[in-house]
DNA sequence: GTTCTAACA
DNA sequence: TGTTAGCA
């Protein structure tokens, strides 16, 4: 991929009214996924949350896991922590945000028979939604 | 008219 | 999560 498409697929452009549009999420829940650093759309002067394509992307994803029933938690783990490119190397690399995706389905079975297997074991956090948490945990 | 933060019948 | 209040 030309390094111009990286530019463009973060750049800021809509705010959360669009995205709210193009994701079918509430403004609720997008500032929700914010807060727990799922997504970390840019601001305007005003405070405005600006977001960028690859936001709007994450977002989909993270749409997809909640109708699934995987949680906040569950996400996290699937999901590649959002810690931004800080100090840490800097270097964006498309490949590993590629494979992330590859393996998010793989990663998201092996959650769900974690899930199921341990289910009784003291100290298991459940990644499940209440639902579906209770047929795994057999409540 | 929109978005933002904070709070809760 | 929904929804409302009070601002910017």
């Amino acid at each position: 991929m030309a390094a111009g498409d990286e530019i463009r697929r973060n750049m800021a452009l809509f705010p959360i009214g669009i995205v709210m549009k193009l994701t079918d999420l509430t403004a609720r829940q997008i500032r929700y996924y914010e807060q727990h650093e799922l997504i970390q759309p840019a601001r305007t002067a005003g405070n405005q949350r600006l977001f960028s394509f690859n936001d709007v992307e994450r977002l989909l994803e993270i749409k997809s896991l909640i109708e699934k029933g995987v949680n906040i938690a569950g996400i996290k783990q699937v999901m590649n922590p959002v810690g931004e490119g800080e100090d840490t190397g800097t270097i964006i690399n498309e490949q590993s945000e590629v494979k992330r995706r590859e393996l998010s389905d793989t990663q998201l079975h092996r959650m769900l028979k974690q899930q199921l297997m341990g289910a009784k074991r003291p100290g298991q956090v459940s990644l499940i939604q209440g639902e579906l948490s209770r047929f795994f945990k057999n409540k």
